[in-house]
RNA sequence: GGGCGGUUGGCGCAGUUGGUAGCGCACCACUUUGACAUAGUGGGGGCCACUGGUUCGAGUCCAGUACCGCCCACCA
């Protein structure tokens, strides 16, 4: 007997084998010059984060592809690594501080970031850690961070290059702002919701007293910016109204009246307002007709002290203001009507405040000349979408693309590199702090104050972390990286990025494929999130079920399917129990091989279960082989899975065991431990991508070649593939044959409640030459697997009385039966099964009795439906005769 | 408003070029036979969301409808 328990306890075997490959250093960077490369640069998590679904899924699918790539000898590089998160990281730190009661202002810059220092050094790599209870294969030696010196001397490349090539620019125009965050964000950081408002139609009276306008707004609040109301050019109801003058309610300052194309006729009135400081087409329309832009509401959103602003509001808040300004114009009499309203309001990713468009000055990336190459790239199919529909998100965003806005107004980041001369008033960016102002020479500089939005820095990832712009032997081995593996909500906000800085600065695709992996949701579909409290946390599923079990799972989605897909818990327990059922056939196994030492196989001894199990072997390292190549993650955990239980479990070890019996009892050396070796164990490394500790576990006690010997761990053995020389149709069928006559055999013992601890004796009569062989090849088998004796085969013979039956292709399985008969429920069996068949059996002559059928379809078609019909027509003349035999035993 | 996914036995899903509907869990019955009762064996259960169309034949192709979900979007 083994030493090994019978249950399978994953937790011990996780932490043995975590803590011996970080002794060995197997996961430092290694490269032989002579190989082949694969390289994958890890999506960096958020400091700031711990470790989701989502993470455990994508790592899981990359450790996959890096550990296969491995196993069949390529350089693999797997770039792991954390970046700075801007806005969440600031927030954290805050956070902490004013339960000190400070505020960031309170220390200072320099201090605050000293202190977000100390927090990321403290907390940074926690999510690394978690990461590694995964068992994910990174190169830990490598371990990056957006803020590293290198990674930093990247940025200023990037920024100052585009800067000096004219692609940044700052301009003055409205943004997104939170007024929680005080920052500025770009278009991917606001979020869109559905939000109950109210559509308020306000009267603008005409100055000469002839009448009114009347304008729609969601946000009356904003009016006191108003600085025109705006109709269609061609919209008759308001034509001879352009070039007059309204007065502003409350305030009764005088607003012209202009036509822009702009504004629609269906919506509201048709007459709209215009406040440029506080909305981006307002903004745009003022540029066009050359209006001032008031700004009326500050960075915190509150109404600003100014004159546009009537006193009674000033300092209040934006939604306070609204209800006092909504007040005021009812007394006022210029509130026509307030209408219910549902429209899609912008509010921060990061704290959910709704976002205030401010007019103000930032950086822009100018986009439309970087998209054009990285468009190319994805229309030619040089960078790839899996699965396909994905590439039209990207190209969609592309087609569409706007500036990107990235400065942020906070202290955590990259700050911009341009200095302003005070002297001369020189705008400059400098990739280095410069200590004196190129065009006059002074020294008074003064450096922007914001930062770098976060994915200005992420953009760089793929090549930042190679050493860019150092021509570095790492970019020349790895780059471009073979895969990216993400989430589709950062397609757009990452991927698309790093396309276009890599094709900018390093002249290249970043990757070749992209894989977008479904966005896993709680068990009644709803999006997981940490402050709802309904997200699983994958550590605690890790230590219930083991981390090969949820790997599995993981695997299992595969990235073709559905774009979600919702937790299910039972989904880990079948896993779980999957990696015990394989831990029990090790068992087995290594107690089947004791004191064996690997043999090459003689294939003139191989039994037909040994050609049938190594042909099914065999096909299935093709298959998985097949499907990694193609990211067919699911058909190979599937494949894997019931090669394992079905083929492997079910059936081949059953029979080795009666081989086993056999050889030992006789003392011939025979092949059925050769083959539990050669399968067993080529099955451990050929699962070990999916499922690294249990294989590597069971691996290192299996009896293996020399040529292993020196290797520390399965992960560097070679990966399996198909020796088509074990293909063997012949085998397949035989044994098909096999397991029919056997399932035949159980079938009617369950009928007939022979009892299964009883032998119960069987009789074939086979009149074809072939299949009778196979019988007699097979006939231990079928003695053992169905538990029958005395088993008699011959081609013919006298039917035996009282006996139940089954046809099988040309054979004819007879079982004597015994008087423990229950009539009545065998009677019911058959006469339920009789339905089943004659239903078949109906169907199939419909199809066969069109003439059109017969005319028209292919041969193999009408032949094979023929065959079935005949199957049929035997399988129900056999019930019949059941079902006599049962009422010839009632009668005696 | 635009785009994309999904709708198949109680639940979760497969269904390759159209040719008598499969798998896992759950369910029922039997079985503790020396890898595993976290198991084995046998079994029951579906008019493939709906409506039309193409076809000898549609879960599979086409058109439309409904519901669920996701992404994108400057209609106040």
């Amino acid at each position: 007997m083994s030493e090994v328990r019978s249950a399978y306890n994953p937790a011990e075997v996780e932490q043995k084998w975590t803590r011996q490959w970080f002794e060995l250093a197997l996961f430092d960077l290694t490269v032989d010059p002579e190989k082949p490369s694969f390289s994958i640069a890890l999506p960096p998590p958020n400091i700031t984060g711990d470790l989701h679904m989502g993470h455990a899924l994508n790592g899981t699918l990359q450790d996959v592809l890096i550990r296969w790539k491995r196993m069949q000898g390529y350089n693999v590089l797997w770039q792991p690594g954390t970046d700075h998160a801007g806005i969440s990281t600031q927030m954290v730190v805050e956070r902490e501080l004013k339960k000190e009661g400070k505020s960031r202002r309170d220390l200072g810059r320099e201090a605050f970031v000293a202190r977000v220092w100390e927090w990321r050094n403290e907390y940074g790599n926690r999510i690394l850690n978690q990461y590694k209870r995964l068992g994910v294969s990174f190169n830990w030696d490598r371990l990056a961070f957006t803020m590293d010196d290198g990674y930093v001397r990247a940025i200023m490349r990037a920024f100052v290059t585009l800067f000096k090539e004219g692609f940044i620019y700052r301009g003055n125009r409205v943004t997104n702002w939170c007024p929680r965050c005080l920052t500025s964000l770009s278009d991917l950081e606001v979020e869109h919701e559905e939000t109950r408002g109210h559509l308020y139609l306000i009267k603008y009276p005409l100055a000469d007293g002839s009448g009114a306008l009347t304008v729609a707004t969601t946000r009356p609040e904003s009016m006191f910016g108003d600085v025109a109301v705006a109709v269609h050019p061609d919209d008759p109801r308001y034509k001879q109204y352009i070039g007059k003058t309204v007065l502003l309610p409350i305030s009764r300052r005088p607003l012209p009246v202009i036509a822009d194309s702009y504004v629609d006729r269906e919506f509201g009135t048709g007459a709209l307002k215009i406040t440029p400081a506080h909305d981006a087409n307002d903004w745009e329309v003022g540029q066009r007709h050359d209006l001032p832009m008031p700004a009326v509401i500050d960075e915190h959103g509150r109404m600003i002290a100014c004159e546009h602003v009537p006193v009674q509001f000033h300092e209040l808040e934006r939604f306070a203001a609204r209800k006092e300004v909504v007040g005021e114009l009812a007394s006022e009499h210029l509130l026509v009507e307030t209408q219910d309203y549902l429209h899609g309001l912008g509010y921060c990713e990061r704290c959910h405040t709704v976002i205030e468009p401010l007019l103000s000055e930032q950086w822009y990336v100018k986009m439309k000349e970087l998209a054009e190459p990285a468009i190319k790239v994805v229309e030619e199919e040089r960078v790839v979408f899996v699965p396909p529909r994905y590439a039209s998100t990207y190209l969609d965003w592309m087609y569409n693309i706007r500036d990107w806005c990235i400065s942020r107004q906070l202290w955590w980041g990259h700050r911009i590199p341009v200095w302003t001369c005070r002297h001369c008033s020189n705008v400059d960016a400098f990739e280095k702090a410069p200590t004196a102002c190129p065009q006059c020479a002074s020294a008074d500089l003064e450096q922007d104050p914001d930062v770098l939005d976060t994915w200005f820095s992420s953009a760089l990832w793929p090549f930042a972390t190679l050493g860019w712009p150092e021509k570095t032997e790492e970019l020349k081995i790895f780059y471009p990286t073979s895969v990216l593996s993400t989430a589709r909500e950062i397609i757009n906000l990452w991927v698309a990025r790093m396309i276009f800085t890599s094709l900018k600065f390093v002249g290249t695709i970043p990757f070749k494929h992209v894989l977008i992996h479904p966005v896993i949701q709680t068990a009644d579909g709803k999006r997981m999130s940490k402050s709802k409290g309904n997200a699983i946390d994958p550590l605690v599923m890790i230590d219930k079920y083991g981390a090969d079990a949820n790997r599995f799972w993981f695997a299992s989605l595969g990235v073709k399917g559905d774009q979600d897909v919702r937790f299910r818990e039972d989904r880990l327990e079948e896993y779980r129990r999957f990696a015990n059922k394989l831990w029990n056939a090790g068992r087995f196994v290594l107690d089947s091989l004791e004191g064996f030492a690997p043999k090459a196989i003689e294939r003139d001894e191989l039994t037909l279960a040994d050609r049938w199990i190594l042909n099914r072997f065999n096909h299935l390292l093709q298959d998985v082989h097949e499907g990694l190549r193609n990211y067919d993650f699911d058909d190979v955990a599937h494949a894997l899975y019931d090669f394992t239980w079905d083929h492997f479990c079910d059936w081949y070890l059953e029979i080795a065991k009666v081989q086993l019996a056999q050889e030992q009892a006789t003392g011939a050396e025979g092949q059925t431990r050769r083959v539990l070796q050669m399968v067993f164990e080529g099955l451990m490394r050929a699962m070990h991508p999916i499922m690294p500790f249990i294989t590597e576990d069971l691996w290192q006690r299996l009896p293996k070649s020399p040529l292993f010997a020196e290797l520390d761990s399965i992960m560097f053995a070679p990966f399996p593939r198909e020796d088509q020389s074990f293909f063997d149709d012949d085998a397949e069928q035989k044994m098909t044959l096999l397991v029919r006559i056997i399932r035949a055999v159980r079938n009617i013992r369950q009928t007939y409640n022979v009892p299964a601890s009883s032998e119960a004796e069987a009789i074939i009569y086979c009149l074809c030459d072939d299949e009778r062989k196979s019988l007699i090849l097979g006939q231990e088998y079928i003695k053992r697997l169905a538990r029958v004796s005395p088993l008699t085969i011959a081609p013919d013979g006298i039917v035996p009385p009282m006996a139940a039956w089954e046809a099988i292709s040309s054979m004819k399985v007879y079982v004597p039966l015994a008087s423990l008969i229950d009539v009545d429920k065998s009677r019911s069996r058959l006469v339920q099964r009789q339905e089943a068949i004659q239903k078949d059996l109906l169907k199939v002559r419909q199809i066969l009795e069109n003439e059109e059928f017969r005319r028209r379809a292919p041969k193999e078609k009408v032949e094979s439906l023929e065959a079935q019909r005949q199957d049929l027509e035997r399988q129900a003349s056999s019930v019949e005769s059941q079902l006599k035999v049962l009422e010839m035993s009632e009668v005696s």
